[in-house]
DNA sequence: CGCTCTTTTGACAGCATTCAAGCAGAGTGG
DNA sequence: CCACTCTGCTTGAATGCTGTCAAAAGAGCG
């Protein structure tokens, strides 16, 4: 067992906090403890539990009961649905801070998978909730990232019903980048911890439009490969004008 | 001024509760006053005010200050979000009873427009933080609310990443369905608020697309059109397996 | 009845999918 | 160190669904 604390501090961070590292936690952190005091940080250290996990590994299925909820506290992951014919699509990624499989409601809406190699932490979710009775701000914080997740959702909504294949492998490029800034990622070369196939999925979209998407930015010179899983933002300016949806007169 | 109490009701009641009427209160309703006594009933009564509005005239815009919380009090009404270069798109319907422009957030993420001629009752967002503060049920009601919206922003998602045009329309009339019987809606022949235009901005389809689809579907004999504006559901079943992702094999 | 707005339908074009083949990088074992 | 293989990626050609453009028919309203 490592940090119980973590599960706690995700908590407080909330989606893609921005944080500097807390030396105390030991992992990437917050400024989030803020709102609380120190009795309510060792309150909620308990009933917490770290499970490591390899990529492709299901942490939680559709329907499952909602008995925990998550933190990542290492690697990445998606949100999955699926339709009753088998069909299915991803809703959303996670990365490490991220909380997972919060719900009020019985079950579990939609599952969640490791796309790489990881680490989560755990905690009932009854807990959780003794914990909103106890600590009020705790709920605040968790209506301001359930209503960041809504516009996040809404966004998406916009790419999948609006922009064309190209704008959106360039929108899911740039949340990408934008995920690992949040995290302290310094440097033109981005982690691309998903491959064509998991890409397709969250946009609507094959593998191989995704695949042609990328080829294209790369012959415009946007972007620059490093092998499977590494890739540079050569021309980011252009990729915000495609996948923000700025339209044709874009540079 | 009508009925003050009707921001608060329905903020108990949330997206599509199933309800009579109040007496009290003169318009649909809830047993959702429930959890709170009369004192804070009557707390909430006041700073509310209803607004009353024509089709098509905008609640609020994209990028406004969220200074109120409104709730439809009558009529229907749609979420817009719109690109830098103009697309825009629909990202839900709100029916009487529903919430509006909630979030924790600066500013609305989203506008809001009337479909039809209708009526809103609109209370200070910061008058209902206060609210939060004093009645904590409150708030976790507003976190029920919230992570309703999200499952339906999911559900969403997949019809626009995963469904034929077909089956997204087969989807809408469903969700239309379930909102006029949610409201006390008896007998099949149900009221269609949108033109086909307003349906395929929701859908990510354009209004040819939503045409040929009903069309489709009144040749099959699965719906019956009365006018412009009335619908009869003639094989429900036949379109519960097409908007739920049954696939081919459906009936 | 005549106006206007919405809907329907048709013909054609275009973008994404499907099907198929070949390529590349990473790991394995001889 | 070099095949060998596996998995993921790329690219090509053809199909098909949806979009676009255009015209006609229907519904609602004064």
């Amino acid at each position: 067992m490592m940090n119980p604390l973590d599960v706690t501090r995700s908590m407080m961070d909330g989606l893609g906090a921005d944080g500097d590292t807390c030396v105390k936690c030991g992992s990437r952190s917050l400024g989030l403890c803020a709102p609380l005091d120190a009795a309510t940080l060792d309150d909620m250290a308990t009933d917490s539990e770290r499970v490591s996990l390899e990529a492709r590994a299901p942490i939680f299925h559709q329907g499952d009961e909602a008995r925990y909820v998550y933190t990542l506290t290492d690697g990445t992951a998606r949100l999955m649905r699926v339709l009753p014919d088998g069909r299915q699509a991803a809703i959303g990624f996670r990365f490490s801070g991220d909380i997972l499989g919060f719900t009020p409601s019985e079950e579990h809406a939609f599952g969640a998978e490791m796309l790489t190699d990881g680490m989560v932490c755990r905690m009932e979710r009854r807990r959780l909730e003794q914990l909103f009775r106890r600590y009020p701000l705790l709920e605040r914080r968790f209506l301001d990232l359930c209503s960041r997740e809504l516009a996040q959702s809404q966004e998406h909504i916009m790419a999948l019903g609006r922009f064309t294949a190209e704008e959106r492998v360039a929108a899911f490029l740039l949340s990408l980048v934008d995920a690992q800034r949040r995290r302290g990622h310094k440097g033109p070369v981005f982690d691309l911890p998903a491959t064509r196939a998991d890409i397709g999925e969250f946009l609507g979209l094959t593998l191989e439009t995704v695949s042609r998407a990328i080829s294209v930015f790369r012959r415009r010179n946007l972007i620059c490969l490093h092998g499977h899983s590494g890739i540079e933002m050569l021309n980011e300016g252009a990729l915000i004008a495609l996948g923000t949806g700025e339209g044709q007169d874009a540079a």
